[in-house]
DNA sequence: AATTTGTTTTACAATTTAGGAGAAATTGAT
DNA sequence: ATCAATTTCTCCTAAATTGTAAAACAAATT
């Protein structure tokens, strides 16, 4: 599809949210807090990769930080074309949920 | 992931506004409408295949209609449980883009 | 028989998941 | 001071799931 996939939009948002925090870590928590879900750090790196391919994202590595393997970080930040894409498919929901009465499952069994 | 995929919430939306009228054919134009993208016949059978499987969907042949061509036709339905999926997509949303501000491309380039 | 409408299958491509290997940092015991 | 243990983090890979494109097949009207 031309839209981004739901998993690229919570990580999208998740980085949006994070500002200069954005690691694979961090991500992590962030998309647990949004979702409740628990999220595979191979996924994500799977995904972070791919949407920096794509042009989404530029990602550079941070400088060690002095705590126990505080090891440097590999930090994301959003490319304007993320914010293209977001945008997009913020249009995308508004539009195609505008007018859905609320749901009840009576009126569906 | 729990949650239904873009396309999943497309489709069943596209259900849902065409009530009984929902065989491959409207859904595939509804969702052109929808998304201003074209559907793959294919795409849809798969994926209607896929959450009639996943309990989402139910399916019945309609009677002929009196038109050159008028095949029967597979009409598909929601049931419950895609209502409690739809209804968790719309939370999901609501709950994720509450507070992003409106996004420009220039604060990212 | 030709045309139209619609269903279904198939082969392939892309995305997501799950699990783990290995590297770079601090800590603490010797 | 050195070194093994521990922690944090990056990155890879195989399998499963999801999505796409193309075409074969079937049933209706003209």
């Amino acid at each position: 599809m031309k839209f981004l996939s739901r998993t690229e939009e919570l990580i999208l948002l998740a980085i949006l949210k994070l500002r200069d925090r954005a690691y694979v870590v961090s991500i992590q928590e962030e998309l647990k807090k949004m979702t409740g879900e628990t999220w595979a750090m191979g996924a994500l790196f799977v995904t972070l990769d791919r949407m920096s391919r794509k042009g989404y994202l530029q990602s550079r590595l941070s400088e060690p930080t002095p705590e126990r393997g505080g090891r440097r970080k590999r930090l994301y930040k959003l490319l304007p074309a993320a914010i293209d894409a977001l945008n997009e498919v913020r249009n995308l929901k508004t539009s195609i949920w505008k007018n859905v009465p609320a749901l009840s499952k009576e009126k569906f069994s």
